[in-house]
DNA sequence: CGATAAAGAGATGTATACTGAGTAATTAGG
DNA sequence: CCTAATTACTCAGTATACATCTCTTTATCG
């Protein structure tokens, strides 16, 4: 089996792709993929804790702490003892960190959209849709134990954007 | 645009749950997805050179040493200087190099599969071309100028298996 | 042939990602 | 109500991934 026809060794090539262009196309503010991600589900979820939010972003509950001490040593993040579980620690993006989140929208956008450009524009969606009936179907894998205990709160709007 | 449409999301989740598929079907042998593609490479294209390596593997220069010394660490590669080019070092795997990647390649593929599994089998073959042609479209993005000058020597053989 | 440009490898630093161990706070059971 | 289990976090360690800087080796040009 050749290594160009492994789908692990596609899906990590395909990673590297989107990050490069993102990295690339959000030069300006210094923010990295996951970083970004962060943001914009605190933007969503103020006050949300450690371990909450890396079960809605999809990362370990230790890289959270790494990535929410990077940005607050950025002034983009503070954190604070939750005053309902003293266990817990809760985010909140500062008002630079929202002003972040906002500027880089279109840059996202566009990093996004010169990933799917290759792609057929009919075909893209079916794509998508594909991604996520793997990684709903391999949801047992998809974080490590670390995270998935305790009752996953529904996030409050997801207004997004 | 919420964070699961994203494409960068959904393909950071991908290749996420491919490394705890992989890890975990390959525990046995302590070998991740990276090292398992350079040891495969490795086998067909014994003697390569390290910057040819990293490009027929998706890896950085300076990733490919230190995925190099993980594996010479473990006895599993061998390296000298080339004799053309005293610049380059050359990699060879060992004989436990070899034994280890014929006794893995069931559990890659098992792990292969199991990734897959969750898409209608019809439907795993336009997965992967549409995977492929992301790949391509977006080749320049691919890997970091560090590799990309060079003579990317075309690979001898490519049996694979 | 010698100066210099180019290329390769190494070291260093940053970021992501996860494991395992350990600590503190909370909850559950008896 | 006190102990035991659970939960949240932190810290240390490993691995991938990339950028940048330095040093050596090789190639080229005058």
């Amino acid at each position: 089996m050749p290594l160009a026809s492994r789908p692990g060794y596609l899906v990590r090539r395909l990673h590297q792709i989107h990050s490069a262009i993102f990295l690339e196309e959000c030069q300006e503010f210094g923010i990295t993929p996951v970083q970004y991600g962060l943001i914009t589900t605190l933007l969503n979820n103020p006050g949300i804790d450690q371990v909450t939010l890396g079960g809605e972003v999809g990362i370990d509950r230790t890289n959270v702490a790494d990535v929410l001490n990077r940005l607050s040593e950025r002034g983009l993040v503070r954190r604070e003892r939750s005053q309902t579980d003293r266990r817990s620690m809760v985010a909140f993006l500062t008002k630079e960190g929202e002003a972040v989140a906002d500027k880089m929208y279109d840059s996202m956008r566009r990093a996004q959209d010169r990933f799917l450009a290759p792609l057929r524009p009919e075909f893209r969606a079916a794509f998508l849709a594909m991604v996520t009936e793997l990684i709903e179907g391999n949801s047992k894998y998809s974080l490590p134990d670390s995270n998935s205990a305790s009752g996953r709160r529904k996030s409050t709007a997801d207004r997004d954007e």
